[in-house]
DNA sequence: ACATAATGCAATATATCCTTTACATTTTGA
DNA sequence: TCAAAATGTAAAGGATATATTGCATTATGT
């Protein structure tokens, strides 16, 4: 599955998910989805969300073995 | 607007479209329709597809000014 | 020339991204 | 404590990614 570091790293430029959602031309509910592992972003997002957090897009994404868990719904 | 070097990458290592879907998991079709520019990958797939490239999303993807030409039909 | 592989392209269907709107809860700061 | 900001979450809908199937065209190798 898809992990990300978008909440460490906004957290570090002390930016709120409004602000960070201003930046890169998104709502705050996305950045929200993406930080919580939800919705896997297109790679131009990715590449804008990278710039906005002055890193790479493998700084802030990658690939792990992990299966996707249940559906999202608590048992 | 988003642009990549699929193509150009893919025949520097002599991979068919063919080839590099299956080596990432999607159909020649969406091959073809990322290295035309129709679509904008998720960074899910574009990670697999800079691995399988030997480099970087940044290396792969990236961002202009450009604007998205017409339709795609051809006038 | 011929067979085969590779590519282009189109239509339809499904999945997922992303937005908008709305409301509840939590956190922060004076 | 109180107000404001930040975050969580959900439903509904539009936009787009990706699959599947099928057929036409172009390139490659013998």
């Amino acid at each position: 599955m898809l992990e990300n570091k978008v909440r460490e790293l906004r957290a570090r430029y002390k930016l709120s998910q409004t602000e960070l959602a201003n930046l890169v031309g998104i709502t705050r509910q996305t950045v929200g989805l993406i930080e919580k592992g939800d919705y896997a972003p297109s790679v131009a997002l990715a590449l804008k969300l990278a710039k906005a957090l002055q890193t790479s897009v493998e700084e802030v994404f990658w690939l792990t073995d992990k299966q996707e868990g249940g559906n999202g719904k608590h048992a």
